[in-house]
DNA sequence: GATGAATGAGCGTTCATTCAT
DNA sequence: CATGAATGAACGCTCATTCAT
């Protein structure tokens, strides 16, 4: 691999036609990531599943990586989106049962929409370069339920930038290992329930006194 | 891909002179994949920084493949003795809260031991072809674990496989994050407390009343 | 040897430019079976003498083997429009000496033509794989004499198709072995007059009686 | 492959033990060639399976082409001389027919001993080098055959040379088509009697008039 | 813009041969 | 003499990237 290239897009394609083939490509991209794994997805067979031609890809993203990143970026802002709207608007309100049950749920949905492409997203991004951009992505995250947390008057929390660092990873880390290596546990409802009683004691403990 | 080939070493090598190789060229390929990541460990590399010819390393690994899980092996290897030898014999009868701070303590020490590495590793295992060895490392913990959690008189769990499922992942999971993520954490006290204490209160409510 | 990939060309080209291309690589490779024997044609070395790369050589061809059987239908084709040019139009009725003749002159100079590239070809494609390759042309051949054969009013034979693989197989392995053991023979008249007498003889024994 | 060396052995072992060790490894080498073809008798595996080390393969055959060789003398030593067996004391006096059929016979039960082993042997010999070892074999049976046609009364050729070329080669050339392409045709005496009855008309031609 | 033929460094792997033990 | 670990040139093949058309 040589010298390292920019991730983001060469240019955001305003016209219709090229957000057409953009668009194209990127679900091919992911297709081919689910289906062949990281290696199984070369620039010749997206542009094939495509039906377009290398050339216009590389017309389009500056290398191969940054490809793989619109596709992830792609990917984590439908996870991102699935979880704001969990939370609701009434999220600073309502019982901390059925917040931290709708966050789990949705944490749970999110990876099981597509687990291979979640597994082949992980990998790829770890090879060389893209570190920091995973890194974005949970940060994303965090500040959504760092603001979460701290907008619940009932929650006395320490270290909120802490607390939130530690809810999203916990959730994450838990669901992708029991999508990818315990899929049976998924479709039972007392993983889910462990998960929420285990976040739920956690931070109800750290309940202000109420006055 | 060929037919699947075996992942374990080609031959157990008796005499010194061998060990020495076979030890240089695990050695090298941990360095190489710790400092140029997963597509730097390439075996031509491999047997340079051990100091070998390529030859010699297919004589004792069957394929690249093996070699990456020889290494793996070895560091996972080195990370459960950690685990269990930080439990101690008294794991069963000692304050919970003795046994979970030197359980996560003992988790975040195995990951910061090497986090490239470990990166490295993560994703190579991610690979096409070495789940199965990923699943059987965690599979080990996740007895070891269970063995523990059984031995605990104070603890009433209603599913002891799913408890030991969450643990072992959970401090994976948040120890990885932090290691590769937020480093800057690592060295705060304030982590491994609020580790501890998320445990400490999700298992300590299951307590088994005390008669 | 992993699983059977296609002999066929990758891809007809119908651009002059591509056409070029392929056939250059082609004569590249005869000229490397010709010039260092089997073992001397590499694909580095084919793609260099045929001016391209090596990437350019597998956009067209799948396999080092399915290149060389390309060169072999190459050859073979030419080998067969000789000798059914040979044959003319009236080799039912012409006389049998007169066929026989052509026929053997005719395979005499397929032989001739190209002999260092024939023994190449035939060693390539006894090597694993090509059998059914090198079967299917002595197939075609024995065909077109079986035809012929049968075509003869004037002969009588009890069994078409063995005498159709006898004299395909004996002329075949006669000049086949002159051009490479015996050179000088091919050039004096008593061979091709030996050949024939004995082809001759063999099949005008078995003469329909004429009424 | 480095520059030509020597085909002969590196040396004739008197010794019981180092006879023993030689035919092993020829032993080995031929079954080899036989069950894996010629890309499969890896020197390595030759010792392997004749119960020596490479070192000891080397300390009697200079290179393994020496090797391949000395398997394919001693293959073709056994031909010969089930042929010349055939032949018998009276191959000069006895019926024409007799002695035709004889030598065909042997031509046959010769080739059709061991196929794959004779297939590899071929191709194997093919490969650069061993040209000239071939071309003795054969004129060794050309020898052999020569003198038997000149040793008939009842035949006057004008060239026994050219007949014991085309004779050795047509036989040779026929039995060998039969035995790689079309074995089922070995087994019917209807293969035999046409390959007798060609050669027989052919020379019976030739008779010298009795006078 | 779009195309896809061309590139070639680089990969994993093999195996005949040597030589220290 | 025997051993088998070590060697490394060479092989077939892939694929991200470029650029003439």
């Amino acid at each position: 691999m040589p010298r390292r290239r920019p991730l983001n897009p060469r240019r955001t394609p305003k016209q219709s036609r090229s957000r057409v083939t953009v668009d194209a490509i990127i679900e091919a991209t992911a297709q081919l990531l689910r289906d062949r794994g990281p290696d199984g997805a070369t620039t010749a067979r997206i542009a094939q599943r495509a039906g377009t031609s290398v050339g216009s890809l590389y017309q389009y993203f500056p290398t191969r990586e940054a490809l793989i990143a619109a596709v992830a970026t792609r990917h984590l802002d439908a996870v991102t989106a699935t979880l704001a709207g969990a939370l609701g608007p009434d999220a600073a309100t309502a019982p901390l049962h059925d917040v931290v049950t709708a966050l789990v749920t949705a944490a749970i949905a999110a990876h099981a929409a597509d687990p291979p492409l979640h597994a082949a997203l992980v990998t790829e991004l770890a090879r060389a370069g893209a570190t920091d951009f995973a890194k974005e992505t949970h940060a994303r995250l965090e500040t959504l339920v760092a603001a979460l947390l701290a907008s619940r008057a009932d929650l006395q929390l320490e270290n909120p930038a802490l607390a939130a660092f530690l809810l999203v990873r916990l959730v994450d880390g838990l669901t992708h290992a029991a999508v990818l290596d315990a899929p049976a546990w998924l479709a039972r409802p007392a993983f889910t329930a462990e998960v929420v009683r285990l976040v739920e004691r956690w931070l109800g403990a750290q309940r202000r006194p109420v006055g």
